[in-house]
DNA sequence: GTGGCATTTGTTTACGTAAACATGCTAGCG
DNA sequence: CGCTAGCATGTTTACGTAAACAAATGCCAC
């Protein structure tokens, strides 16, 4: 910077002045430092104005894994719209989602250079109070059990499961079986307490639940079982992946869908229109929680105001060709 | 740290010995100053580290979009295998794949604090030699031409389609059709003319290439024209997202995958085992990939080798039930 | 014409850290 | 016993920037 101010002929100041675009500096000042900062490559030193200032212009993304495809288009979405707002996104990945890991992740992310945390960790180890989140370090966490202590921001689990259910006993099945996410995750709870309650309210007894880990393995090691029982019309997955599972098995098990059963998703992935039969689900609206993960983190690091509550993204059901009425109607 | 100092009744030149576990510092001390950045609840702040050392501990990715299965395997493989090394991740998503975009990436990574770029852009714009990265800035390219200016790493993808397109000539197969990815992708020209070069060294006539942009519906949308053509009975698609949309399309004609069409994908996705036939594909070491990245890159900014060259991850083709004998056999 | 105000530019300072150098102390050796 | 080597610790300085304050210039109103 003194080299450019030194070619200007002005001052160090003024050269900052024109770097951050402020005050009222006279164009022809203007120009020549401009001149010389291109004749002389300058880039800013974002570690000092960094030290100057406090801030970072840096967002924290802490996440399990992003081998899951909601995960990743969360990502996707709060990368774009961070980078609209003139943040980077640094990733902290943690290997596997236990408290000691995820404690280890905030205090790197401490000593990294943000200016606040997304969250995204489907899981209960977030429960515990013990997390030593740098004080006054903004935080928004998806995905979570809605704990007024922090901002929340998540797609609506419930409406989502509960469409579904709805859609298969509205079609007239007796009932419906559930293939759940694994035990830790809050969304895979979620999904399942909200198909359980559908359940109950239109007075049907519920199947025993069975529980997976989101892969299509999982839904296609229950399929097998399933496929058994020949009283099992309609499934609601938790996922497409366990959803694509459970329809290889029905398939070798030569159980038709939608003819003999019907399966129903959830998340709506790219693919969900492809597999066979075209899968109905529920779709998310994954950039929209990037969005409003960043518009409320934003809020946080500008206003400073904790802004606990939770923020609701809607879901849509898309009825494609995996489900129908049960063969007997 | 001055007040951490104070506390333990040392120096602050202490304390940083302390923080950095460097030099010899007496046990007691050291002790004393611990317990004082405890009491304290001292954070090194990075920006003044990074200030004074040059060193940001961070590496930038910039990619075109997450919304690629291989894309976003390889961000997961390079973000473990830099947390591993002791760095973090700074994103940077550019909307568009234009040489505009591409620059103001580099730009807004320069002004970052990051000590190399792992660069995931799958397109020709690289090409142009007018990008201006920072001088003696560290760069690992992934999937790219193999210039010899930068590092790269990619998969094989020359030997992965050679051994898609062998299998099934083996098999029988007159001739194999291509579904390719995208004109500006390097990886899709690649396999497209590795899968020419195959067919050409067998002695067969190449049918035209089928240009596809990667996704589930363009193979969709080449599959419902292959289905009309009775002659077609073996495909090559350039993904296992493609290979999906192309067996959605022969299953709505009544085509069956393998009886009537054998497919191959290149990728392995998750779900390509639970697809309906499961998918016989080219399995890509992501893993791999990204973990050679990082070592690469920390090669060049340890040692400041420019370190050209590329770096090549095998591809292992892996048999499932998509891929059979022509029937007339 | 002169006082006051706005506008532009310059000067000083501090952000938190670590390298380089300086100091003081202890132990070992002749 | 004195000298030196080596080690623990302290002092000074600089990294590149922007805020705060200071100064210079020009303009307007009275």
């Amino acid at each position: 910077m003194a080299d450019v101010a030194a070619v200007a002929g002005v001052s160090a100041q003024t050269v900052s002045r024109v770097a951050n675009g402020l005050n009222n500096v006279e164009p022809s000042t203007k120009e020549r430092v401009l001149a010389a900062m291109s004749q002389i490559g300058y880039r800013p030193n974002s570690a000092a104005r960094a030290l100057k200032t406090g801030r970072f212009n840096s967002i924290g993304v802490i996440m399990f894994t992003l081998s899951t495809f909601g995960n990743m288009r969360t990502l996707d979405a709060i990368a774009t719209a961070a980078t609209q707002a003139g943040y980077s996104i640094t990733l902290i990945p943690i290997a596997l989602p236990t408290q000691g890991q995820l404690l280890g992740a905030f205090t790197r992310l401490s000593e990294q250079a943000v200016d606040g945390v997304v969250v995204i960790v489907e899981s209960h180890i977030l429960d515990r109070a013990d997390i030593s989140l740098p004080t006054g370090m903004p935080v928004v966490i998806v995905d979570s059990d809605a704990d007024d202590t922090y901002a929340v921001v998540d797609t609506d689990q419930t409406a989502g499961a509960r469409d579904a259910t709805r859609l298969l006993l509205d079609l007239g099945h007796r009932t419906v079986w559930h293939v759940s996410g694994p035990e830790a995750s809050y969304s895979a709870a979620r999904r399942r307490d909200s198909w359980l309650r559908t359940l109950t309210e239109a007075g049907v007894e519920a199947p025993p639940v069975l529980v997976g880990d989101w892969t299509t393995n999982s839904g296609y090691q229950h399929g097998l079982a399933l496929a058994e029982n020949r009283d099992v019309t309609a499934v609601f997955a938790a996922n497409d992946q366990m959803a694509l599972g459970l329809m290889r098995a029905f398939h070798e098990n030569d159980l038709a869908v939608p003819e003999h059963i019907s399966v129903v998703g959830f998340d709506d992935m790219e693919e969900s229109s492809s597999f066979w039969p075209p899968l109905t689900t529920v779709h998310q609206d994954f950039s929209a929680v990037g969005r409003l993960c960043i518009e409320r983190l934003l809020t946080q690091i500008d206003g400073s105001r904790p802004s606990g509550g939770a923020t609701i993204v809607p879901t849509v059901l898309i009825e494609r060709q995996s489900t129908a009425p049960p063969r007997s109607i």
